[in-house]
DNA sequence: AGGACGATTAACT
DNA sequence: GTTAATCGTCCTG
């Protein structure tokens, strides 16, 4: 007793598929230490981006963006799993990725919803709305888990870091569902429709 | 240098 | 169902 270690997932968690790793990531949970208390969330929506080795995807920014080279932004993408890409968008938001697969090639999963398990009355905007609406979106659970770019190209696996995934509960495969990704806009098909949103069916935290 | 657009959200009709 | 908010990034010229 005294000396329990936590069980943050390790690298080879992510050094898969991004798909793969979506997939996995729904049960587990989001810890983030702030101000040395711990806020956390179980994960029950994803989405992969840069689903399979070696495959495009158009709805990535690492494949969109300058024609599939690293820019500024997407630089951590083309680096080592288990890093997070935390990006800005639309001007106000910020959207909280880890980065998945081998090194140079550009691949990420987003965390789309949480279901608040610990800290949730030191979360952003506690009181200020309904439980369910803290964290069942991208950019509200970024914010309720105060997330920001100073939490980019942060190491989730850094053993001293404040951001990282703790093995969760197993979710039964029947207990999931995926569909198509939500937001694309103007990607094309096929990628528009390729079905890399994961989420656990029935959960109240699930963004739609 | 300038414009289009966005892995969203909230607030409308 | 539609649309405004709001600004960094990327692309075009």
């Amino acid at each position: 007793m005294g000396t329990q270690c936590q069980t943050k997932l390790a690298r080879n968690f992510f050094s898969r598929p991004a798909t793969e790793v979506a997939a996995a990531l729904l049960g587990q949970t989001l810890v983030r230490r702030c101000e040395g208390r711990r806020m956390s969330g179980m994960i029950v929506e994803t989405e992969a981006y840069c689903a399979a080795e070696g495959d495009l995807d158009l709805a990535c920014h690492g494949d969109r963006v300058n024609k599939g080279r690293p820019t500024p932004r997407t630089a951590v993408m083309f680096g080592p799993a288990g890093i997070a890409y935390v990006y800005f968008t639309y001007g106000m938001h910020w959207m909280f990725n880890i980065v998945t697969g081998a090194d140079n090639q550009a691949s990420a999963v987003l965390i789309r919803a949480l279901q608040p398990l610990e800290g949730i009355e030191i979360m952003r905007d506690y009181r200020a709305r309904p439980d369910r609406e803290l964290t069942n979106g991208p950019a509200k659970l970024a914010q309720a888990m105060a997330i920001t770019g100073a939490d980019n190209s942060r190491d989730l696996c850094d053993p001293h870091g404040d951001i990282w995934i703790e093995l969760g509960v197993e979710i039964p495969l029947l207990e999931t569902a995926c569909g198509s990704r939500i937001g694309l806009g103007k990607t094309p098909e096929p990628w528009l429709s390729m079905p890399w949103r994961y989420w656990m069916k029935g959960n109240h935290f699930v963004s739609r």
